[in-house]
DNA sequence: AAGGCGTGGGA
DNA sequence: TTCCCAAGCCT
Protein backbone atom coordinates (compact mmCIF):
# COMPACT_ATOMS: atom_id res chain seq x y z
CA UNK A 1 0.00 0.00 0.00
CA UNK A 2 2.90 2.25 0.39
CA UNK A 3 3.87 1.97 -3.06
CA UNK A 4 5.88 4.71 -4.64
CA UNK A 5 3.78 7.36 -5.65
CA UNK A 6 3.52 10.78 -6.76
CA UNK A 7 4.95 13.77 -4.12
CA UNK A 8 1.37 15.39 -4.46
CA UNK A 9 -0.29 11.72 -2.75
CA UNK A 10 1.88 12.14 -0.11
CA UNK A 11 0.74 15.37 1.00
CA UNK A 12 -2.72 14.35 0.57
CA UNK A 13 -2.45 11.32 2.76
CA UNK A 14 -0.71 12.49 5.63
CA UNK A 15 -3.09 15.43 6.22
CA UNK A 16 -6.22 12.52 5.53
CA UNK A 17 -4.92 10.86 8.69
CA UNK A 18 -4.26 13.73 10.68
CA UNK A 19 -7.36 14.68 9.90
CA UNK A 20 -9.06 11.03 10.80
CA UNK A 21 -7.51 11.52 14.25
CA UNK A 22 -7.57 15.96 14.52
CA UNK A 23 -11.22 16.90 12.93
CA UNK A 24 -12.49 20.19 14.71
CA UNK A 25 -16.18 19.23 15.13
CA UNK A 26 -18.24 21.57 14.40
CA UNK A 27 -22.49 22.20 14.21
CA UNK A 28 -22.25 22.34 10.35
CA UNK A 29 -19.75 19.43 9.62
CA UNK A 30 -20.03 15.41 9.93
CA UNK A 31 -16.67 13.57 10.84
CA UNK A 32 -14.11 12.43 8.24
CA UNK A 33 -15.33 9.71 6.36
CA UNK A 34 -19.27 9.72 6.96
CA UNK A 35 -22.12 10.87 4.94
CA UNK A 36 -22.05 14.68 4.17
CA UNK A 37 -24.39 17.41 5.90
CA UNK A 38 -27.40 18.88 3.64
CA UNK A 39 -26.04 20.75 1.19
CA UNK A 40 -28.23 23.60 2.78
CA UNK A 41 -26.16 23.17 6.01
CA UNK A 42 -22.92 23.22 4.25
CA UNK A 43 -24.15 26.69 2.15
CA UNK A 44 -25.45 28.20 4.97
CA UNK A 45 -22.66 27.95 7.16
CA UNK A 46 -20.03 28.82 4.23
CA UNK A 47 -21.47 31.93 3.65
CA UNK A 48 -21.63 32.45 7.10
CA UNK A 49 -18.09 31.95 7.82
CA UNK A 50 -16.80 33.96 5.30
CA UNK A 51 -14.36 36.76 6.76
CA UNK A 52 -16.12 35.16 10.16
CA UNK A 53 -14.92 33.17 13.01
CA UNK A 54 -16.32 30.00 13.83
CA UNK A 55 -17.16 30.67 17.63
CA UNK A 56 -18.88 33.88 16.44
CA UNK A 57 -20.86 31.68 13.74
CA UNK A 58 -21.77 28.80 16.04
CA UNK A 59 -24.38 30.77 17.58
CA UNK A 60 -25.99 32.17 14.31
CA UNK A 61 -25.99 28.60 12.74
CA UNK A 62 -28.06 27.03 15.53
CA UNK A 63 -30.73 29.64 15.38
CA UNK A 64 -31.05 29.87 11.45
CA UNK A 65 -31.24 26.10 11.66
CA UNK A 66 -33.73 25.67 14.16
CA UNK A 67 -35.80 28.89 13.06
CA UNK A 68 -35.46 27.93 8.99
CA UNK A 69 -34.48 24.08 8.81
CA UNK A 70 -34.87 23.49 5.36
CA UNK A 71 -33.83 25.93 2.27
CA UNK A 72 -37.35 26.10 1.44
CA UNK A 73 -38.39 27.34 4.91
CA UNK A 74 -35.63 30.10 4.74
CA UNK A 75 -37.22 30.99 0.66
CA UNK A 76 -40.47 31.57 2.03
CA UNK A 77 -39.09 34.14 5.28
CA UNK A 78 -39.71 37.94 5.28
CA UNK A 79 -36.61 38.91 4.19
CA UNK A 80 -36.80 41.72 6.76
CA UNK A 81 -36.58 38.90 9.55
CA UNK A 82 -33.35 37.41 7.96
CA UNK A 83 -31.74 40.42 8.21
CA UNK A 84 -32.72 41.19 12.25
CA UNK A 85 -31.59 37.21 12.71
CA UNK A 86 -28.32 38.07 10.98
CA UNK A 87 -27.66 41.35 12.88
CA UNK A 88 -24.42 41.40 14.85
CA UNK A 89 -22.71 39.21 11.95
CA UNK A 90 -21.27 41.79 9.52
CA UNK A 91 -21.05 41.81 5.99
CA UNK A 92 -25.11 42.57 5.55
CA UNK A 93 -25.03 41.70 1.90
CA UNK A 94 -24.90 38.03 3.13
CA UNK A 95 -27.99 38.07 4.55
CA UNK A 96 -29.63 39.79 1.25
CA UNK A 97 -28.01 37.10 -0.64
CA UNK A 98 -28.90 34.48 1.35
CA UNK A 99 -32.42 34.95 1.02
CA UNK A 100 -32.24 35.33 -2.92
CA UNK A 101 -30.19 32.14 -3.41
CA UNK A 102 -32.58 30.78 -1.10
CA UNK A 103 -35.16 31.45 -3.19
CA UNK A 104 -33.31 30.94 -6.34
CA UNK A 105 -32.78 27.00 -5.34
CA UNK A 106 -36.31 26.60 -3.61
CA UNK A 107 -37.60 27.43 -7.03
CA UNK A 108 -35.17 25.77 -9.08
CA UNK A 109 -36.12 22.44 -6.85
CA UNK A 110 -32.72 21.96 -5.20
CA UNK A 111 -28.88 22.53 -4.73
CA UNK A 112 -26.87 22.49 -8.02
CA UNK A 113 -24.62 20.07 -7.78
CA UNK A 114 -21.46 21.62 -9.89
CA UNK A 115 -19.32 24.55 -9.09
CA UNK A 116 -20.09 26.06 -12.42
CA UNK A 117 -24.04 25.61 -10.96
CA UNK A 118 -23.23 26.51 -7.49
CA UNK A 119 -21.52 29.88 -8.75
CA UNK A 120 -25.09 31.18 -10.05
CA UNK A 121 -26.33 31.60 -6.65
CA UNK A 122 -25.88 35.07 -5.23
CA UNK A 123 -23.29 35.69 -2.56
CA UNK A 124 -21.38 32.29 -3.99
CA UNK A 125 -18.07 32.91 -5.34
CA UNK A 126 -14.81 30.96 -6.31
CA UNK A 127 -14.54 29.96 -2.87
CA UNK A 128 -17.92 28.82 -1.43
CA UNK A 129 -18.84 27.14 -5.23
CA UNK A 130 -15.56 24.73 -4.51
CA UNK A 131 -16.49 24.34 -0.86
CA UNK A 132 -19.64 22.77 -1.35
CA UNK A 133 -19.06 20.87 -4.37
CA UNK A 134 -16.96 19.39 -2.39
CA UNK A 135 -18.14 18.77 0.82
CA UNK A 136 -21.48 18.29 0.25
CA UNK A 137 -21.33 16.72 -3.31
CA UNK A 138 -17.87 14.77 -2.68
CA UNK A 139 -16.78 16.51 -6.34
CA UNK A 140 -13.31 17.26 -6.43
CA UNK A 141 -12.81 20.54 -6.50
CA UNK A 142 -10.00 22.87 -5.73
CA UNK A 143 -10.62 24.90 -2.38
CA UNK A 144 -8.84 27.81 -1.85
CA UNK A 145 -9.74 29.98 1.24
CA UNK A 146 -7.18 32.16 3.43
CA UNK A 147 -6.00 28.86 5.61
CA UNK A 148 -4.99 27.32 2.19
CA UNK A 149 -3.12 30.44 0.81
CA UNK A 150 -1.29 30.19 3.85
CA UNK A 151 -0.43 26.18 4.23
CA UNK A 152 0.20 26.14 0.46
CA UNK A 153 2.26 29.78 0.24
CA UNK A 154 4.21 28.33 3.20
CA UNK A 155 4.66 24.56 1.54
CA UNK A 156 5.87 25.57 -1.39
CA UNK A 157 7.50 28.45 -0.19
CA UNK A 158 5.80 30.80 -2.59
CA UNK A 159 7.39 34.26 -2.15
CA UNK A 160 5.36 36.20 -4.39
CA UNK A 161 3.11 38.63 -2.36
CA UNK A 162 -0.82 38.64 -2.55
CA UNK A 163 -3.15 38.82 -3.90
CA UNK A 164 -1.02 38.69 -7.27
CA UNK A 165 -0.07 35.19 -5.73
CA UNK A 166 -3.68 33.75 -6.03
CA UNK A 167 -2.97 32.04 -9.23
CA UNK A 168 0.41 30.07 -8.53
CA UNK A 169 -1.21 28.82 -5.04
CA UNK A 170 -4.39 28.02 -6.86
CA UNK A 171 -1.91 25.70 -9.25
CA UNK A 172 0.06 24.70 -6.13
CA UNK A 173 -3.07 23.37 -4.03
CA UNK A 174 -4.92 21.82 -7.43
CA UNK A 175 -1.40 19.87 -7.59
CA UNK A 176 -2.20 18.23 -3.84
CA UNK A 177 -5.53 18.25 -4.21
CA UNK A 178 -6.49 13.99 -4.35
CA UNK A 179 -9.03 13.12 -6.63
CA UNK A 180 -11.04 11.10 -3.67
CA UNK A 181 -12.48 12.84 0.38
CA UNK A 182 -11.70 15.92 -1.30
CA UNK A 183 -13.89 17.57 1.01
CA UNK A 184 -11.99 16.05 3.67
CA UNK A 185 -9.17 17.48 2.00
CA UNK A 186 -10.21 21.03 1.97
CA UNK A 187 -11.42 20.63 5.74
CA UNK A 188 -8.77 19.22 6.79
CA UNK A 189 -6.46 22.37 4.98
CA UNK A 190 -8.34 24.41 7.09
CA UNK A 191 -8.47 22.86 10.41
CA UNK A 192 -4.44 22.55 9.67
CA UNK A 193 -4.68 26.17 9.00
CA UNK A 194 -6.42 27.14 11.75
CA UNK A 195 -5.11 25.29 14.76
CA UNK A 196 -0.99 24.20 13.18
CA UNK A 197 -0.06 26.50 10.50
CA UNK A 198 -1.45 29.49 12.15
CA UNK A 199 -0.42 33.18 10.66
CA UNK A 200 1.95 33.72 13.56
CA UNK A 201 3.98 31.55 15.57
CA UNK A 202 3.28 27.87 13.35
CA UNK A 203 3.27 24.91 15.71
CA UNK A 204 5.42 23.42 13.07
CA UNK A 205 6.50 20.30 15.68
CA UNK A 206 2.77 18.86 15.39
CA UNK A 207 2.70 19.34 11.26
CA UNK A 208 2.24 16.32 9.15
CA UNK A 209 3.43 18.18 6.46
CA UNK A 210 6.24 19.68 8.03
CA UNK A 211 8.49 17.20 6.35
CA UNK A 212 7.28 18.35 2.68
CA UNK A 213 7.21 21.88 4.12
CA UNK A 214 9.62 24.17 2.26
CA UNK A 215 9.06 26.94 4.37
CA UNK A 216 10.37 25.10 7.18
CA UNK A 217 13.35 23.81 5.44
CA UNK A 218 14.12 27.58 4.87
CA UNK A 219 13.76 28.34 8.69
CA UNK A 220 11.02 30.99 9.06
CA UNK A 221 7.50 29.31 8.06
CA UNK A 222 5.42 32.57 9.39
CA UNK A 223 7.14 35.25 6.63
CA UNK A 224 4.75 33.29 4.32
CA UNK A 225 2.35 34.17 2.76
CA UNK A 226 3.72 37.94 1.77
CA UNK A 227 1.55 40.59 1.59
CA UNK A 228 1.07 43.80 0.38
CA UNK A 229 1.22 46.45 2.92
CA UNK A 230 -2.11 48.02 3.83
CA UNK A 231 -3.62 51.37 3.58
CA UNK A 232 -4.22 53.50 7.27
CA UNK A 233 -7.92 53.95 8.17
CA UNK A 234 -9.50 57.25 7.82
CA UNK A 235 -11.23 58.38 10.63
CA UNK A 236 -14.97 59.49 10.23
CA UNK A 237 -17.37 61.08 12.72
CA UNK A 238 -21.25 61.35 12.19
CA UNK A 239 -24.47 61.88 14.81
CA UNK A 240 -26.97 59.47 15.22
CA UNK A 241 -29.95 60.46 16.44
CA UNK A 242 -31.99 59.33 19.63
CA UNK A 243 -35.58 60.23 19.36
CA UNK A 244 -37.46 58.47 21.92
CA UNK A 245 -40.83 59.11 23.50
CA UNK A 246 -43.18 57.05 25.70
CA UNK A 247 -41.30 54.35 25.96
CA UNK A 248 -40.13 53.70 22.35
CA UNK A 249 -37.37 54.88 20.16
CA UNK A 250 -37.33 56.23 16.19
CA UNK A 251 -35.77 53.49 14.01
CA UNK A 252 -35.21 53.73 10.27
CA UNK A 253 -34.16 51.10 7.83
CA UNK A 254 -31.33 51.87 5.85
CA UNK A 255 -31.80 51.58 2.13
CA UNK A 256 -29.57 50.38 -0.89
CA UNK A 257 -26.86 47.71 -0.95
CA UNK A 258 -24.07 50.16 0.45
CA UNK A 259 -23.14 49.91 3.88
CA UNK A 260 -25.40 48.40 6.31
CA UNK A 261 -27.85 48.37 3.73
CA UNK A 262 -31.43 46.86 4.17
CA UNK A 263 -30.71 47.03 8.53
CA UNK A 264 -32.75 48.61 10.93
CA UNK A 265 -30.48 51.59 12.19
CA UNK A 266 -31.31 54.86 14.69
CA UNK A 267 -31.18 57.86 11.86
CA UNK A 268 -28.53 60.35 11.53
CA UNK A 269 -26.61 62.30 9.23
CA UNK A 270 -24.02 59.95 6.54
CA UNK A 271 -20.96 59.89 8.21
CA UNK A 272 -19.44 61.38 5.28
CA UNK A 273 -18.78 64.53 6.61
CA UNK A 274 -15.18 64.92 7.07
CA UNK A 275 -15.34 67.59 10.00
CA UNK A 276 -17.53 67.68 12.71
CA UNK A 277 -19.46 71.12 14.22
CA UNK A 278 -21.60 71.29 10.82
CA UNK A 279 -25.19 71.76 11.44
CA UNK A 280 -24.84 71.95 14.81
CA UNK A 281 -28.35 71.06 16.53
CA UNK A 282 -30.40 72.95 18.02
CA UNK A 283 -29.66 73.68 21.22
CA UNK A 284 -32.10 71.88 23.03
CA UNK A 285 -30.39 68.62 22.04
CA UNK A 286 -28.16 66.59 24.18
CA UNK A 287 -24.95 65.51 23.70
CA UNK A 288 -25.63 61.40 24.55
CA UNK A 289 -22.02 61.06 24.51
CA UNK A 290 -19.79 59.13 21.48
CA UNK A 291 -18.91 55.42 20.81
CA UNK A 292 -16.32 54.63 18.26
CA UNK A 293 -16.38 51.63 15.87
CA UNK A 294 -14.12 50.22 13.08
CA UNK A 295 -15.32 49.21 10.15
CA UNK A 296 -13.54 47.66 7.29
CA UNK A 297 -12.52 50.84 5.55
CA UNK A 298 -12.84 53.41 8.10
CA UNK A 299 -13.07 54.28 11.34
CA UNK A 300 -16.18 55.97 13.31
CA UNK A 301 -16.63 58.25 15.36
CA UNK A 302 -20.64 58.39 16.78
CA UNK A 303 -21.86 61.25 18.62
CA UNK A 304 -25.51 60.20 20.20
CA UNK A 305 -27.68 63.51 20.04
CA UNK A 306 -30.48 62.84 22.50
CA UNK A 307 -33.73 64.60 21.45
CA UNK A 308 -35.45 66.78 23.61
CA UNK A 309 -39.04 65.29 24.38
CA UNK A 310 -41.44 66.98 21.97
CA UNK A 311 -39.22 66.45 19.00
CA UNK A 312 -40.91 65.24 16.11
CA UNK A 313 -39.02 62.88 14.01
CA UNK A 314 -39.11 63.23 10.03
CA UNK A 315 -39.74 60.94 6.86
CA UNK A 316 -40.68 57.22 6.82
CA UNK A 317 -39.57 55.10 10.40
CA UNK A 318 -41.03 53.20 13.22
CA UNK A 319 -41.31 53.72 16.92
CA UNK A 320 -40.22 50.57 18.35
CA UNK A 321 -39.75 49.84 22.31
CA UNK A 322 -36.75 50.06 24.16
CA UNK A 323 -37.30 47.21 26.26
CA UNK A 324 -37.34 44.98 23.35
CA UNK A 325 -34.29 46.91 21.44
CA UNK A 326 -32.71 43.72 21.67
CA UNK A 327 -35.09 42.29 18.84
CA UNK A 328 -34.87 45.48 16.47
CA UNK A 329 -31.99 43.57 14.85
CA UNK A 330 -29.52 46.79 14.61
CA UNK A 331 -26.02 46.23 13.42
CA UNK A 332 -23.53 46.45 16.25
CA UNK A 333 -22.19 50.32 15.69
CA UNK A 334 -26.00 51.34 16.39
CA UNK A 335 -26.55 48.58 19.21
CA UNK A 336 -23.13 50.39 20.82
CA UNK A 337 -25.19 54.17 20.28
CA UNK A 338 -28.39 53.03 21.89
CA UNK A 339 -26.27 51.38 24.94
CA UNK A 340 -24.91 55.22 25.23
CA UNK A 341 -28.08 57.03 24.84
CA UNK A 342 -29.51 54.77 27.37
CA UNK A 343 -26.42 55.44 30.00
C1' DA B 1 -8.69 45.48 -10.41
C1' DA B 2 -8.77 47.69 -6.43
C1' DG B 3 -11.77 49.04 -3.05
C1' DG B 4 -16.34 48.61 -0.54
C1' DC B 5 -18.19 45.80 2.78
C1' DG B 6 -18.75 44.32 9.81
C1' DT B 7 -17.43 42.51 13.71
C1' DG B 8 -15.02 40.47 17.68
C1' DG B 9 -11.03 38.33 19.57
C1' DG B 10 -6.18 37.57 20.28
C1' DA B 11 -1.39 39.10 20.67
C1' DT C 1 -4.02 50.62 22.57
C1' DT C 2 -3.33 49.15 18.23
C1' DC C 3 -2.90 46.01 14.80
C1' DC C 4 -3.95 41.89 12.54
C1' DC C 5 -6.95 38.69 11.16
C1' DA C 6 -11.20 35.14 10.31
C1' DA C 7 -14.11 29.16 5.60
C1' DG C 8 -14.80 36.10 0.42
C1' DC C 9 -17.97 38.34 -2.78
C1' DC C 10 -19.12 41.94 -5.87
C1' DT C 11 -18.32 45.63 -8.98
Amino acid sequence: MDSPCHPEEREARRLLAWYDLNARRLPWRSPPGTPPPEPYRVWLSEVMLQQTTTAAVAPYFARFIDRWPTIGELAAADEADVMAAWAGLGYYSRARNLVAAARFVARRGGFPNSEAGLRELPGVGAYIAAAVAAIAFGRRAVVVDANVERVVSRLFAIAEPLPAARKAIRTATDSITPAESSGDFAQAMMDLGATICTPRAPRCLLCPLAPDCAARAEGDPARYPVKAAKKTKPLRRGRALWIARNGAVWLVRRDGETLLGGMRALPGDGWSAQADGEGTPPGDWRDGGTVRHGFTHFDLELTVLVAPEDATPEGAGEWWPIDRLGEAGLPTVFAKAARRALT
